[in-house]
DNA sequence: ATAACATATTGACTTTTTTCGATGTGACAG
DNA sequence: CTGTCACATCGAAAAAAGTCAATATGTTAT
């Protein structure tokens, strides 16, 4: 399975896209915390939690650190910087003008 | 209806999810282009486009000009730029150091 | 007014994503 | 080795997003 540029992009603005992800990168913003934390303050199942995380984790601006039966979350700030980067680089303008296609201004 | 603060930004990263938006984007990058323009070169139906076009501008990333029966439709400085802050936002670190809250370091 | 054109909207359908109980895996304590 | 704990993965069902032909809306030319 080859990723296209655009899957990868992708993989991290959909990290981005989901409310329940949202506030868990708004719990993580005040540091880092563990799993068991963040199930109780966003009250939602264990498994749910483990398949947000995964997708937080896959995009680059999660990173897990896991310590013994534990696994502690926090915000990457080389994944930040990464994903403010491809929002740039995506929406960067090469030429300014009007509309030279197919019909007048 | 009321659009909480993270449907809001939902909608702007979602525009950014989709493969064939990512290509719109990529296409508008060189200027303003009409829908017409747009369709050929996506190889798309026409109401497929309209579907994503309308998803960018609510992003507020496009903007959509339009001329008589035509739309032109560009990159918006303005709503990229809205884009880059509240992803910065979204991870902004307002505390750094370990996990302070349930077990050890 | 009528026809031709550009784009938007609708509706039926397919695909993808999310949800969560059940089960699996690996770590640690006794 | 056995039980318990923390987390990951599976699987089935629900929800959301994408696709596109058909149809509607609005614009311009005649």
């Amino acid at each position: 399975m080859v990723a296209t540029v655009y899957e990868e992009r992708a993989r991290v603005f959909k990290a981005l896209c989901d409310e329940r992800r949202q506030k868990i990168l708004e719990l993580l913003q005040g540091g880092e915390k563990c799993a068991c934390v963040l199930i109780e303050e966003m009250g939602m199942p264990q498994s749910s939690l483990s398949y947000h995380m995964k997708i937080l984790c896959d995009s680059g601006i999660v990173t897990g650190r896991e310590d013994g039966k534990w696994t502690h979350y926090q915000i990457s700030r080389q994944g930040s910087e990464k994903a403010v980067s491809l929002l740039k680089e995506i929406t960067a303008v090469t030429e300014t003008g009007g509309c030279r296609s197919c019909c007048g201004t």
